[in-house]
RNA sequence: CGGGAUGUAGCGCAGUUGGUAGCGCACUACGUUCGGGACGUAGGGGUCGUGCGUUCGAGUCGCAUCAUCCCGACCA
């Protein structure tokens, strides 16, 4: 079928563009770079968004919004977050378009030049930080914990859709504690948010752990991510949250006046996740028919498609269809009943494959005679009849166990592809075969640059739940001695 | 920004030694179909990325330029 996605074990990113595109997610935008997400795909960003804003608020924070716009001086403050940001931001020089004197068309109109250059926020912590020190007097008020749904712009060389696009979206948290244990554990807290979700949620098994110096965030003094592999065995970060210290409060001068009466700086954290959890979703868990889709994640669970020849038929089917729609609808599970009269079943149902909705039922005149209804799992694709009389029941514990066995193989999947690993020469070879490795590391920043180099692996986290390995062993590169292993992988 | 490749209909592609553009899918109309991506018949749709040059004549040759993709460097 000249739709049809075929998994290029050779070229798994041609693979990933293709069910992106064709599962109606997202495409090109004509801006280079931008990406344009398509209703079906703003779909699951808005699932995940309403999931995720849920589990923020019980950990007590509150949305806010901050300008897009950011003066350049706020970046000087921060001399190391500058470093880090500084080649990849779209700049604003002018604020005035004007007829180009000399043909058609508009032309920047020169006289309209900022006298200070306004920055597309790469990340808004200079801007945030400038707010907060009008808004932190005392300790009465802190922590304060905000988090922000926006875009930011980042002038990538590079672009892949959902995955690094210049233009993204993503929630960013910025918290303020009088104390550092209280903004390390705040770090902690969030990073663990991001883990529940992308288990329960995503149905994503991640690695949770430290980033080693080299990866740090620009100005943060630790970082927390999670890791997750693909199906092609090379490691995504899908979400990090910083402890920033103090560096911020300092640059931007924000003090409170504490309970002892003494003025003291603010300690920090960050947390983000953005649309690249589109990207992971995708490459963790579809197949060759399309995208597979967690149900608690999928905007349509279930999907109606009725089967008839004469008009008699559609009608008492849809009648049916109705019926058990409101009934499904009752338990919170969300159903569509696709009642196109100009596609054929079998378009149909390789349409909504290609989508990922989990289950699919079709009701057809046997089924009718019968009082049944053809069940069919996306995951493993296995269908049964079941009678209409037990069908509700049945589909709700059916997403449950779609929910469970996406994980399942998931996990599996890593399972299969993470192992400890001792020796250099093996390391070279098993890197490249897209695994997981657990290695000693003596620690320093130059033995991981010359392991990145030589093979393009790098230290995905120093783990903290899962894969946590403490124990003395030798350096894999140096043969130093090294307390613990770490998590080595190719990345995206 | 370095290395490689590609720009031809909405999408995927063909186009020979330069001679005035074609195929599949999609789209429109009608008919037959309809329980796993239907078929027939008839249609519509193109400044061949852009600019300059060579030539009687350029999709095809040359130069420039822009864009996209892949591999690096950078990154959520």
């Amino acid at each position: 079928m000249a739709d049809q996605i075929t998994k290029k074990e050779e070229n798994y990113s041609q693979w990933y563009n293709d069910l992106v595109v064709k599962a109606d997610l997202a495409e090109q935008s004509a801006v280079r770079g931008c990406m344009v997400i398509k209703p079906y795909g703003y779909a699951i960003w808005e699932k995940m968004q309403r999931a995720l804003d849920d589990m923020f608020k019980k950990t007590g924070v509150q949305n806010a919004y901050f300008p897009l716009f950011i003066p350049k001086s706020f970046f000087s403050r921060e001399a190391e977050h500058v470093a880090g940001f500084a080649k990849e931001c779209a700049v604003v020089t002018h604020h005035r378009l004007m007829n180009d004197p000399d043909g058609k068309g508009v032309i920047v109109d020169p006289s309209a030049k900022l006298e200070e250059e306004l920055i597309v926020r790469p990340t808004s912590e200079t801007i945030i930080w400038s707010t907060y020190k009008n808004w932190i007097k005392s300790w009465r008020d802190l922590p304060l914990l905000c988090n922000q749904w926006c875009n930011v712009v980042r002038w990538e060389m590079r672009t892949r859709l959902f995955l690094r696009t210049s233009e993204f979206l993503w929630q960013e948290g910025h918290t303020a504690h009088a104390t550092a244990e209280e903004a390390e554990a705040k770090a902690k807290e969030m990073v663990g948010v991001y883990a529940d979700f992308a288990r329960n949620w995503l149905a994503m098994p991640v690695i949770v752990g430290h980033k080693s110096p080299n990866e740090r965030f620009a100005g943060a003094l630790d970082t927390l991510t999670i890791e997750a592999m693909m199906q092609d065995g090379k490691a995504l970060q899908a979400g990090t949250s910083h402890f920033l210290g103090q560096n911020f409060a300092k640059s931007f001068d924000v003090q409170f006046a504490d309970k002892d009466g003494q003025l003291k700086y603010v300690w920090a954290t960050s947390w983000g996740v953005s649309t690249r959890l589109m990207g992971a979703l995708v490459m963790a868990h579809g197949d060759n028919n399309g995208l597979v889709l967690p149900p608690k994640i999928a905007p349509i669970q279930v999907v109606m498609v009725p089967i008839f020849k004469t008009e008699e038929e559609h009608s008492a089917i849809l009648e049916k269809m109705n019926n058990l729609k409101a009934d499904l609808e009752d338990k919170g599970v969300s159903v569509k009943i696709d009642d196109r009269d100009t596609l054929r079943p079998g378009f149909k149902f390789a349409e909504w494959e290609l989508k990922g909705v989990p289950v699919r039922l079709a009701i057809g005149p046997r089924d009718l005679q019968n009082g049944t209804v053809e069940v069919h799992r996306r995951d493993t694709l296995e269908k049964e009849t079941v009678s209409l009389d037990s069908l509700v029941p049945s589909i709700e514990v059916l997403l449950e166990a779609i929910q469970k066995n996406i994980y399942q193989k998931a996990f599996d999947f890593r399972q299969a592809h993470v192992e400890k690993c001792d020796s250099w020469d093996e390391f070279k070879e098993k890197i490249q075969t897209g695994k997981f490795l657990l290695c000693h590391w003596d620690g320093t920043t130059e033995t991981e640059q010359a392991i990145k180099d030589e093979t393009k692996a790098t230290i995905r986290c120093i783990p903290v739940d899962s894969f946590v390995c403490e124990e003395e062993g030798k350096c894999i590169y140096t043969g130093k001695p090294s307390h613990r292993r770490v998590v080595f992988a190719i990345s995206y």
